[in-house]
Order: C-alpha cells, then structure tokens, then sequence
RNA sequence: GGGCGAAUGGCGGAACUGGUAGACGCGCACGACUCAAAAUCGUGUUUCGCAAGAAGUGAGAGUUCGAUUCUCUCUUCGCCCA
C-alpha cells in the first residue's frame, strides 16, 4: 500500500492543465456559455483563507459547468491600483509598481497551487498601462455623454500631511498617520453622474432574480428613495433673504415646526462671512468628520441668526432660524425644518436651545393630551394639535393629505429625492489611473487626445514629498497639447473605477485595440455567477451596474445593463483569539494545548493564553492562518476539501486544525479505497447491481441538488457517506458486478471540489479523454418499494417497507392488524385515519 | 433608533414543496492491533431511564391529523444603515 504523494500528483496535474491550456477559453457560438467570476484580489502580499473560500467555491462552479458541456470563463486579475502600495512603498523605499509586481507574482504561485481552473491568458491588472489606457478612453467617452463633471466639494483634509484622506483614514476625526485634526475642506473634484441613474438602478433591482435578497435591500437602502414635499418657508428679518426651500419627508408634522435649520454650507451662508461669531461656528463644525455617521454621533449644535421663518400653514406662528451642524448641504436643499416633538435630532437641538417642543403625532391608543416628554415620538399614530390636519391617520393618510393642501396653497410640490449622491472619483494620490485630462491657461478643460493616450504614471516619482507626488512633478505635470500650454490634472481615479469594468474586459482581455470586442461582449456577458464577499454589497457592486450603464448609453457594442446575472455572497474565514498576560494577541503558531480546553504557550507550559472568541482573520488581531503552508502540509485537495466542509458557504466558517486533519485524512483513506477498487476492477464484471447502482445514483442525485444551491458543505458528507458504502461493499465479491462504472460516476461527480487525486485516479481507471458529468438514472432510484412511516396520533410507532401505490384500504387494514399498532388502537375509538400515499398513515384514536 | 437575518446534541452542521429530527464530520468513551505509544480499524454517542417509555429544534402562543419548516409576541446574537 502507497500513502498518496499528493505532493507530485498535483504539481502533475497543475501542469497538466498548464500544458493542455485546458482552461482557455474561446468565444464559440455553438455552445452554451457560462461566465464564472470571483471578485479579483488586492495583490497585497499573500493570499489569505478568505481568497482561499472565494476561489474554491467559484473554482466548484466553474469545473462543474465545464463538466455539464458549458464553454466556461473563469478569469482572474488584479486589482492592482491603491494606497496599500504607496505606504509599502514609502515604508520599505522602493516603486509601488514594483512591489505591487512582485506581490502578483507570489500570489499568482500561491494561486496556480490551490489547482484552479483559470484561464490565465486573460489575466489582468488594473495598473498596467495596458488596462488603463482603456479606462481613460472610457473616462473620456463618458465626459462627452455628460456624465462625468468638475466641482467644488468637501473632503478630509490632514493639515500636516498636507493630503486628502478616505473616510477609513480618519479615526475619531484625527488622520491616521499624522495624528492631527482632521478639517473639511473645499477642493475642485471630478464626478461621476451616477444619480442620473437612481431611478434606474433602484427600479432594475427586481430584474435580479439571483441576487440574495439581502445585497438587494442594502442597495435599495442606500439609494435611499424618498417621497416628500419640497416647502418655500417665508423669512423675516432680512432685506436680502425673503424665502427659504427645504424638502422633508414629513409635511404633516408642519404644526409642531418650531426653528428652521440650515446647513453651514447654505448659500446663505455668504450674508455671515464677516461675522467672526459665525466663521468660528463653521469652523467647528468642519473639524467634525464629513461622514454621515460622524455628523450623527456629534452633539447638535447652531448658530442662532437674527432670521423668523414663518409657518405657511399658520402664518401667525414665527421661529428662530438656525445655522445646525446635522443639516448636510448634499441632501435635499441644505435646509430642514425642524420638529422636535418627532424627530430625535431635532429633539435634542429643541432642548440644547430651549426651544417649544409641541406634539401634533399620538399613538393610536393614547389620548389627545398625549405630550412628547423624554424623547421624540416617530412612530405612527393620529395627528393633533393641528387645525385642519386634525384626526388624520399619521404617516398613511396625512403626509398625502398636506401635500395636497400646500400645493393648493401654492407653498409647496410634491418631490422624490434620492439619498444617492454623485460619485466622487477624485483621489488626490500617486499610484491610480491617471485622470485624462489638463488645463490650459485659462484653467478651461482640455481632453487628452486620442493619440496622447495612455497618460502613463511616471516612475520617478518622490514619495516622501508632503501631498500628492504627481503635482510636485513638474516635468509630468506640464504639457503642451495641440500647441497649447496646459497643466495636467494631477488627481488619479478612485480604484472603485479600475473594478467597474473588469468584468467586460476579460472578455476580451488579449485586445490592444479595443477595450472589448462587440461580439466578445454579446457572447459572455452577463457574468452568469460572480462569486465574493458581502463587504461588497454596495459600493462595488453599485457603481458597476452604473458603470456598465453608463458605457451602454448610446453604445450598441453592450446589449446589457446588468452585469452579473447572479450572485453569491461567501462568509468569512474565523479562527479564535489568543492573547497573553499583557494582553498582546498571539497567533495560533504561538499557542499550544493539550486537552483543547486550556491554552498555553508553546514552550512556556505555565504561562496561560486568554483565549478570546472567534473572530474573522486578520493580521491586528494575529488570528490568521497562511494558506501557503496548509497546501504544503496537507495538499490543495485537502486544504478545498476542508474549507467547503464545516459550513454553507455563505455563513462565516471556523478555521479549525481538527478539521482541516480530518480533510486530510479523507484524501488519503480515499486513495486506499480507490487502490484497492483498481485492483479488483481488474476482473472486470459488467453485470447490473442494483444495490450499488441504487446508492450511487442516488449519492449523484443529491451532489446535483446541492451543487445547484451552494451546498458544497452537503457535498462533502455525501463524499463521505460514498467512501462509507464502498468500503463497505468492496469486502463482498458479489458487489464487484458492475463497479467500475459506477464508481467512475462516483470520480467525476467528485472532482470539482478535489480536482487533482480524482484526475488522476480517472485516467487510472478510464483512457477516453473525454469525460461529461453523469446523469441519473431515475428509473433506478425510484424503486417499487417505499418506506411508510405509522403514526398514531401524530407520534411515531413504527416504519414499514411498502409495495408503490399499495391499495389503500388494503394497507390500512393491514397496519391496524399489526401487533406494534393494535396495542396503541386496542379498545379505543379510531377518529379519522390519514393517509398520505407511499408516505405516511396517520390514526387518530379518541384517548 | 430603523432594516435584514439567525437560533437544532459537548462542537460545526443536515433535514426536497409541513410528513421517520440530529445525515456527515469533529470531539468523547470503549474495544482490536502493539511491550507501549502514535497512526489505523471496529463499536457506541440528543437528554432522562436498567427497561418499557417519555421529553426534545431559543421562550411563549396559534394554524394543522401532524410544525425545525407557516403566522404572531418576546429574548439573545450577527450584519447593514443611522
């Protein structure tokens, strides 16, 4: 008996597949296609588990399709732009380019080795000039279509670093390098027009039939529609200012309006710059994070103005007008009303300025005297307090109903805003795609042309300057276009826009000329299943359905609007924490125990490890485990066989050492079996054995279910349920009728989730070349006999076995007789008797 | 605060459209092999009970002949948004 090298045979077969281009894919009209994609990795060093999850699940589909007769592509790149790279870069003082190129390189070894079936020639990455020179024409194509444009807006400005920073950069509204108060500050930015699209992309959601309701939810969210009313508000005090608009989703709560409040950033504003009171005002609120939740968190304050707004629905009544730090200039017009008694930011600004407080929303079930006291009331109810609102019920009827009243009022339209903003695209950074555009002398927009492109990084760049490197590079920076003098822009894109289109370019990867080919497009698009984790759930995956929109827009060459046909979304990758006495984490290599219960570290058996709960493996926490050495240890087949074993793949999974051994031990216990077939299959029989021929057909039946869901975690236990029966029956000659094909069937149905030993024990057992994915004999898993379960009065007694469609008065009679069930029946009255054929028969006895 | 989801043995989890709860694995126990250990193999393993049997899918109700599955209320946890 051999142990199985897996060491040589999957390095074998990784060549293979290599050698055979067993995985390269060619448009073909002939065949059905099936687009399989994973979201492609940030090459940031070494792969990790969670790349591990999402390349073995889309790597199972993938082989599966290709065994059901798809021409399938499955790609990768990479995902290569980004700050990761600059701070590497600066920290070990070399190019981000380079060090980004030799992360691929690891990565792309690390990958080769977990045996996936990808098409490499198609691989990509998003820095190289080859990709980008593309998405700059994209930029510029869009630029003409009105759908990117310049303006002035806010960002996170670190005053010592002298740069802009991502929201994740600002921790508790400090900057995460430099350690200093981060301010808010105008810069001129480029946009995306994706709101043009909100209607659109909020309405399509419904098309995506394969999309977990849950990534639906989040994007309706987050396009955030919302039905209200936009209301002009008459203002007294001023000679300049004599109304003001503010939109609210709430008109009917307009008798409880007791201040207006805008935002610091109002128009208005400008009536205040000379007042030192109100610029230190602003000044505050712009060292609070420009966030959303920032802005929620921070305590309300305002700056009261010499302002009354008047009520348009009782004109009698006038109210402070306020500058409030939670009012955002982006949403609706800059402008809220404010209504403490029902809205609890409006409550706690009420009560921070002594301002009236007046209920007009009940609970059904309280009186009309109910008063709002400790905190704002949002629920529903009935309006009082409210004249002519009075009685209506709150929010069904009496947001319709004022409405109605301002527009006959002429106060007031009915308006649907959206909570989706413009897409920022500007990063004020070195490595990310150039911005194709400069600016002549009189700072007016010039496109690069056509034959100037790509507008390439340069390479000798100064990291360590203050700011973005690529304004203090005067060479790059300046440029003389079609004999104009002009400065190039020196803000780079977003990497959001490098992964918005990927998935259209690996269509036609290999193309100079083009960034897609027009028949390549129409053949593989959509993207049948793409394959990540939920982290994506809205930005990526929003702005890619924007994005393959907005280059259809008056393009024939894409017939779609939605890239991805479906989509799944995989749990992370857990391991426990471990810390020691002084509370620094330790990773699991640092920790040892014996009985699994109390932890110690490794070679100091008495000092005790506080064992924190599981969480998802990162590098802070040091819970992580190198996928590098599981597949050296254990082999790729154990290492894909384990992680789609414990759990479903779209709940988190516990990386567990016993369970990756057990993995392990399964590929090998599965050689010897199949060893011992191999030489049994030599006195070849070809007569039919129905009780062998039944389990696997039935083994095949219930992996095609679960491969159609997701289940892989099934799949796993039905492998081992397979190597259980064989086993088993291999002691019995009577049992070898007819075993190599069935136990062929068993290989094939066994090989998307552990390619490498069943290829080979294929060509072992079977020299055709040509292998398809086997289909189930029905008429043999559905035998004559069925198994019925007897039931008195609901509880289990007993099972027995049936012919099919036995007669039913014939069978019922039958049972009653039975010793097991006439002792439950015996000198009772039978009340009804259920019986639900080739299942169950139920009696109901009187007790 | 709002939205969504989840809760099944010591653990991870299975159970197709309401019809045998606990598949499969881990762990544990006992046994075989061994001078011994590891590895391997075999048997058992929801709880209570010697047994017959009873209870049992977070808690409580409801629909049903029958509920892990459907409905309502609650508790806890997770995720997203605020």
């Amino acid at each position: 008996m051999n142990r199985y090298n897996f060491k040589v045979v999957e390095e074998k077969w990784q060549d293979f597949w290599i050698k055979n281009k067993s995985f390269q894919a060619k448009s073909d009209k002939n065949k059905k296609k099936f687009y399989c994609l994973e979201m492609f990795p940030y090459p940031s060093g070494k792969i990790h588990m969670g790349h591990v999850r999402n390349y073995t699940i889309g790597d199972v589909l993938a082989r599966y399709k290709i065994l059901q007769g798809f021409n399938v592509l499955h790609p990768m790149g990479w995902d290569s732009f980004g700050m990761p790279a600059e701070n590497a870069a600066r920290e070990n003082n070399l190019s981000p380019k380079k060090w980004t190129e030799e992360n691929i390189q690891t990565m792309k070894n690390q990958l080769k080795k977990l045996g996936l079936s990808i098409d490499w020639k198609r691989e990509i990455s998003t820095c190289s000039p080859d990709y980008y020179k593309h998405q700059q024409k994209i930029f510029l194509e869009l630029y003409d279509k009105g759908l990117v444009y310049r303006k002035e807006s806010y960002v996170n400005w670190d005053p010592i670093d002298k740069t802009v920073l991502a929201n994740e950069q600002v921790i508790d509204g400090k900057g995460w390098r430099s350690g200093a108060q981060v301010e808010r500050k105008k810069l001129n930015q480029w946009f995306f027009n994706i709101s043009n699209f909100s209607e659109e992309l909020l309405d399509d959601l419904n098309k995506l039939h394969h999309w977990p309701d849950k990534v639906k939810t989040m994007q309706k969210n987050w396009i955030g529609k919302s039905f209200g009313c936009e209301i002009d508000f008459q203002i007294e005090g001023s000679e300049q200012i004599d109304k003001i608009k503010c939109y609210t989703t709430r008109p009917d709560t307009l008798f409880g309006f007791s201040f207006l409040a805008l935002s610091v950033d109002h128009p208005l504003s400008k009536y205040y710059e000379n007042d030192p009171k109100f610029n230190d005002f602003r000044d505050k609120c712009s060292k609070a994070g420009t966030t959303e939740e920032s802005i929620a968190q921070a305590e309300k304050i305002g700056f009261k103005t010499n302002l009354l707004a008047i009520n348009p629905l009782n004109e009698k009544v006038k109210v402070p007008v306020y500058f409030a730090n939670f009012v955002l200039m982006d949403y609706g017009f800059g402008a809220v009303f404010g209504c403490p008694a029902h809205d609890q930011r409006d409550f706690d600004f009420a009560k921070k300025y002594d301002l009236e407080i007046k209920t007009v929303v009940k609970p059904k079930d309280q009186p009309d005297s109910f008063k709002v006291d400790s905190e704002a009331y949002a629920g529903s109810g009935i309006i009082i307090n409210s004249d002519f609102l009075n009685g209506l019920s709150a929010p069904e009827n009496s947001i319709n109903e004022t409405i109605k009243i301002l527009e006959k009022k002429k106060i007031g339209n009915k308006k649907i805003n959206f909570r989706l903003k413009d897409w920022g695209i500007s990063r004020q950074r070195y490595w990310g795609c150039p911005i194709p555009i400069a600016y002549n002398e009189n700072n007016e927009i010039v496109k690069i042309p056509d034959n100037d492109l790509p507008v390439q990084l340069p390479e000798n760049i100064d990291l360590n300057t203050t700011g973005n490197p690529l304004d203090a590079h005067k060479e790059w920076k300046n440029v003389n276009i079609n004999g104009m003098k002009c400065t190039r822009e020196t803000d780079t894109l977003d990497t959001f826009v490098d992964s918005s289109w990927y998935f259209l370019r690996f269509c036609s990867s290999t193309n100079e000329f083009e960034a897609f080919d027009e028949n390549d497009i129409k053949y593989w698009m959509p993207v049948d299943q793409y394959i990540g984790g939920v982290e994506h759930a809205i930005l990526h995956l929003l702005y890619s359905r924007f994005f393959t929109r907005a280059i259809a827009l008056d393009n024939k060459k894409i017939g779609i609007k939605e890239p991805f046909e479906g989509l799944f979304t995989q749990g992370m990758v857990c391991h426990q924490t471990y810390k020691d006495k002084n509370n620094n984490w330790l990773s699991p290599e640092e920790v040892i125990s014996e009985d699994g219960k109390k932890f110690f570290i490794k070679n100091k058996k008495n000092e005790s490890v506080i064992v924190g709960p599981s969480e998802s493996m990162s590098k802070s926490k040091r819970n992580t485990i190198d996928p590098g050495k599981m597949i050296e240890t254990y082999g790729a087949d154990a290492v894909r066989l384990f992680i789609l074993s414990d759990s479903p793949p779209e709940k988190d999974i516990q990386w567990s050492e016993s369970g990756m051994l057990s993995a392990h031990k399964f590929i090998q216990k599965f050689w010897l079996l199949s060893e011992n077939i191999l030489k049994i299959l030599e006195k070849k029989q070809t007569v039919p054995n129905n009780e062998l021929e039944i389990f696997t057909n039935q083994s095949i039946q219930k992996i095609n279910l679960a491969l159609d869901k997701f289940r892989y975690n099934v799949i796993v236990a039905v492998f081992h349920e397979v190597y259980n029966f064989y086993n088993k029956i291999i002691n019995n000659e009577e049992n070898y009728k007819n075993l190599e094909n069935n136990f062929l069937k068993i290989l094939i149905v066994m090989s998307p989730l552990i390619p490498h030993i069943t290829n080979e024990l294929l060509t072992k057992i079977n020299k055709l070349e040509k292998i398809d994915w086997p289909t189930v004999r029905k008429e043999i898993i559905e035998t004559d006999e069925k198994v019925i379960v007897i039931q008195i009065n609901g509880k289990k007694r007993n099972i027995i076995s049936v012919i099919k469609g036995e007669n039913e008065k014939k069978l019922i009679k039958k049972i009653k007789e039975m010793k097991l069930v006439e002792k439950y029946i015996k000198d009772k009255e039978i009340i009804k008797t259920i019986y639900i054929q080739d299942k169950l028969i139920n009696i109901i006895v009187k007790q």
